[in-house]
DNA sequence: GCATAAAATTCAAACGATCGTTTGACAAGT
DNA sequence: ACTTGTCAAACGATCGTTTGAATTTTATGC
């Protein structure tokens, strides 16, 4: 009655689908909303399977939000991010700006892959709803990225890179860019696009704009 | 069988208490999150309560989108806006700014008054889950205040009322502004920030700069 | 190489708990 | 008497979980 660890192929095919649909389904509806029964019947499964596999639907979860920050630490965005801090601080000013801009594009970009949607979604579930997943995703990938995201964003806009002001506006876009990639039906609707993946430009502007904001003070 | 509306004073607080219940635990745990039995143990009247008064969950759900736009449309960060478009395009410049930060800060605050962050986590769950009241919500109140944010984005940054890039630019400070409401414990995890209150103006500059962005061609 | 025991995995059926809803009796006010 | 409102109890459906047998895969002895 112990927890199985993958021995042959079919195993690991079952638990392959499962992750799928759980990323799916819980980005989608929720922790609450994705049932037991939806969920291994959306993965072709036998509703014991999430038992048996990883002992219960709590834990089939935790599975689930670790196999979106391991992929997420080798895939996706990362590809447009630095290595690390001191490769970002190396970058030059305008180098910065341009590779805060890629990632982010490459977020909203992801809105219309079907596949890299349910990641952003999902990633946006954790981010909001206080619960299970949120304090283990914000350790283990959240943390990383922010940090890179500010040495980025110090660069671009030449601040201190562990300024307050600094990591606020590094955090502020981050969790923009996925809350816009999540908000597509107010988007489409209020906005009236009606294609809105010419709109890319528009909004990776509107998050992290070119041109100047100035506000007097009186 | 029909529908009750409120006769006596008795039956009316009877209503107002399962109203607040529910914003307070729609918006906290969602449509599914939360049942009708903890509904109205919250507002301390009796389960069929719900369906006398407002003839099924469904309903009841419809009743609290629609007190919250109501409440929206006359009171909270309405005082910082103008009244409407032709008063927005008749701001100075900077008034524009000013009034746009106002209102940002001012439903930033709320976060830290129970009451009022309530309603703004009921909207965020409006904004970002497709549902019953999200079509509801965007006619009868988000899309008056975005036309009014568009008209003072475009007198803050002299920008076209009507250009796509003015109303993108608008619609993402208003999602953003309720977005980082929302994700409190990432902010303050993130951010090892012991007491949020203080960092309010760090959260506005985050979402409305006053500095200048300059990304440069290469 | 092959039969066979053991382990690993899948399966349909059922468990108790909780869901939204419904009912009919009862109390209060006109 | 009659409407309005509240109440506890029960309805069928679905929830996550558990069970024990059937099936497939792996390991063992010859």
């Amino acid at each position: 009655m112990t927890l199985q660890t993958a021995i042959n192929p079919a195993s690991e095919q079952t638990r392959n689908d499962l992750i799928a649909a759980g990323i799916a389904m819980f980005g989608e509806l929720g922790y609450d909303g994705a049932s037991v029964r939806a969920l291994t019947r959306l993965a072709g499964v036998n509703i014991a399977a999430v038992k048996y596999h990883f002992g219960s639907k709590e834990e089939f979860f935790d599975a689930c939000v670790d196999h979106v920050s391991e992929t997420l630490a080798v895939a996706g965005p990362r590809k447009f991010l630095p290595k690390d801090i001191s490769a970002a601080e190396r970058l030059s000013r305008s180098d910065a700006g341009h590779a805060l801009r890629a990632v982010v594009r490459s977020v909203i970009e992801s809105a219309f892959d079907p596949e890299r949607a349910e990641f952003v979604r999902f990633m946006h579930s954790q981010v909001m709803i206080e619960g299970r997943g949120q304090e283990r995703f914000i350790k283990t990938t959240l943390q990383q990225h922010h940090q890179i995201f500010s040495a980025l964003v110090a660069r671009a806009e030449d601040l201190a890179p562990d300024a307050d002001t600094t990591r606020t506006r590094a955090l502020a876009i981050m969790i923009q860019t996925i809350s816009l990639v999540r908000s597509q039906k107010v988007l489409t609707d209020l906005l009236g696009w009606a294609s809105p993946q010419e709109q890319i430009d528009n909004l990776v502007d509107a998050i992290y704009p070119t041109s100047n904001f100035i506000l007097q003070d009186h």
